[in-house]
DNA sequence: CGTGGATGGTGACAGTGTCAACATAGGATC
DNA sequence: GATCCTATGTTGACACTGTCACCATCCACG
């Protein structure tokens, strides 16, 4: 058994050499990441279809099969494209969370950010959120990442829980319904079932007001 | 130009009549309607990408280039699956709203029956919502069947204003933030993307129930 | 210095969507 | 009743895909 990395595909690339200027020769120097690179803006360029290994080897300029030594298959390669818009997600959503100090605020800023996101790269988001990679808890950066983003929610609904703004309730079933309200917009808003009123709606920003004044007031009417 | 129905596949079949026994003959009686069946069949078991033209047409029994006098591309055969499965739920929905009287009731109902049929057939859901078929508004059947839906929600949450069981504001907003929660839901169920302890929450019945009570309480708090 | 493992390349196979050209069946028309 | 027309099905081809088996090259470590 020649065993290649058959099981971890490990495209990070966390420091940013110039790459030594092995372009041209026989080792490509860091296929893998160059090839999540090609990937990603296949993705955006084509759609999802579009991104193939053969095509992002072909972008990276290589051969068709040495996408091979560096993902067991095109769903991993999808997968490492995946984890690494998670990861810009849960990096902006930081951001807007930490830019406010009343947790409602803070609310509103992370169901913006996630709705622009969405909005901006409609094609990386369904990948991150999607079926094209099926199982997500098995891609361990996907993994990470997406917890870090839903731990900025979490967090901040417990804050806002302590500061009195919040109502009482398990941290996490409030965050489920607010993250399952504000995706729901973005998944209805990107396949074209909203209708043309509620889609002129102010974009994404409106869109994630509307949604998060929603579940501020609840259905019940108020006494 | 020839001009076979390149712009209006007519996959319907109310009459159920036994096809005249032509199964076998040069002429199907009645592809189109075969081929539907056979997608959605194949939709179920193999999932979306088993589902092709070829693949369907094999199933039928004719040869693979056949469903081109029926469809203009793969795209037209998954939007008339998606149809069906958009009438199915428009029918389910029909059902569950109109056993209860009272509005909130009927609005669980349906996030219920939204939420299981999700579960039931996630393949069937995807399609019907996600981006496989990319242009909803283009195919009649689909279009329709969806806004049949989305009225059955529109009525329910006018008629509880009415009642005085919900509160006021512009029915479209308030069921748009209602179908977003339950749709988000359902995304985030069937993609994998909800913690065990989400998940255990007693399956679809549990969710609903779940994102039912966030929207009518709602986050602030209550004085 | 040399060798072995990691990396990349070649070739092949089955499968797909789609186009073009051809064949047939059966109803409309004369 | 014979004839043509058109809707429907078939055959063949092309370019593309993911994946496998096998071969070539390079580099680092003994």
């Amino acid at each position: 058994m020649p065993a290649p990395s058959r099981d971890a595909p490990r495209p990070a690339r966390p420091s940013r050499r110039p790459l030594t200027k092995r372009e041209g020769r026989f080792h490509h120097g860091d296929l893998g990441w160059a090839l999540v690179e090609a990937a990603t803006q296949l993705l955006e360029r084509e759609g999802p279809a579009g991104v193939g290994l053969r095509a992002a080897a072909r972008l990276a300029g290589v051969s068709h099969n040495a996408p091979y030594r560096h993902f067991p298959d095109r769903e991993s390669m999808l997968a490492a494209v995946a984890a690494g818009g998670l990861a810009a997600l849960a990096d902006r959503l930081e951001k807007a969370a930490g830019g406010h100090r009343d947790a409602r605020q803070a609310l509103a800023a992370i169901a913006e950010t996630y709705l622009r996101l969405a909005a901006e790269r409609p094609h990386l988001f369904r990948l991150m959120f999607g079926p094209d990679v099926a199982d997500k808890s098995r891609h361990a950066a996907v993994r990470e990442a997406g917890l870090r983003a839903h731990r900025i929610l979490l967090d901040t609904i417990a804050a806002g829980q302590r500061a009195g703004t919040v109502r009482a309730g398990d941290p996490a079933d409030l965050a489920l319904g607010l993250w399952a309200a504000v995706h729901g917009v973005a998944a209805l808003f990107l396949d074209g079932m909203l209708s043309e009123r509620a889609r002129e709606r102010g974009g994404p920003p409106g869109l994630a007001r509307l949604v998060t004044e929603q579940l501020r007031l609840g259905l019940d009417p108020r006494p």
